[in-house]
DNA sequence: ACTTTATGTAAGCATAGACTTACGTTTTAA
DNA sequence: TTAAAACGTAAGTCTATGCTTACATAAAGT
C-alpha cells in the first residue's frame, strides 16, 4: 500500500517535473537538476522522496548516480485508481434506483 | 489537464478519506464529515478542492448537498500515469543497449 | 414569523514541507 | 596526495495549506 506515498510524492510540481525528465531515459541527478529553478541539493532531497515512494530507483555509477523510473509506485497509483472504476458504478447505480439521499453508513 | 489538482487533492489524507468514503455511493455534505477527526468546516473545504480537482460532483437536495464520485479526474490521473508505461520501457530499453550513464537533454 | 437544520465562506493560526547555504563523503583526475 | 567533481545530509528559514471558530445563507419545519 504505497499509493499513499506516490500521491503525495507526484503532488509536488517540482518533484513532478523531476520525474518526468526520467521519461526519456536514465539520467544522473546533476542532470536531473540541470536548467530546474531551484537548486541541486533540492533535487536531491526530491529524488530521496520520489524512491521512498517507488516511484524511482537509483544505482551507483562511478562517482554519480544514476536514476531510472521504478514500475512499482506507479502500479501501486494505478491499481488504487482502478479499484474506484467498479465499485462505484455498482454503488451509485443502486443509490439511483432507490432514488435517495444518502443511507448507507460508510 | 487537470492531473496536477487530482494529485495534490488526493495527496491528503483526511481529504482522501472523504473521498474514499464516496466509493458506497453518494452522501451528504454532513454525512460524510460524521465520524471525522476534523470538524464539518474543514469537510466542506476538503469538498471544495476535491470539486475543482474534478474528482467529485454534487448536487442540491433539499437544504443538504449530495456528493459523488466525478470519473473525470479519475480518467486524467489513470491517463497520467498510463502516458509513463510506453514511453518509459522504450527509453530505457535504448539506455540498456546503449550501455550508457546519462545521454539525453531534456 | 421565528427557529432549526444543513451547508458554505472568512479570518486567523499553526504546522508540514519545500528551499537555501554550508558541510561531509566518495570517487576520479593531476 | 592534493584537488576537483558529483552527490547526499544537516540546520534553519519561509511559505503553502489544513484546521478552527465565527459568521452568512438558504431551505424546511412549527
Amino acid at each position: 500500500m504505497t499509493h499513499e506515498k506516490a500521491l503525495s510524492a507526484l503532488a509536488d510540481p517540482t518533484r513532478r517535473t523531476v520525474f518526468e525528465r526520467l521519461r526519456s531515459g536514465p539520467k544522473s541527478a546533476g542532470h536531473l537538476a540541470q536548467g530546474l529553478a531551484v537548486s541541486r541539493p533540492a533535487v536531491s532531497q526530491h529524488l530521496k522522496a520520489l524512491r521512498e515512494a517507488g516511484l524511482v530507483a537509483d544505482e551507483k555509477r562511478g562517482r554519480s548516480r544514476i536514476y531510472r523510473i521504478e514500475h512499482g509506485g506507479l502500479e501501486a497509483l494505478r491499481s488504487y485508481l482502478d479499484s474506484f472504476w467498479g465499485d462505484v458504478l455498482d454503488a451509485y447505480k443502486e443509490a439511483l434506483e432507490h432514488d435517495e439521499r444518502d443511507q448507507n453508513s460508510d
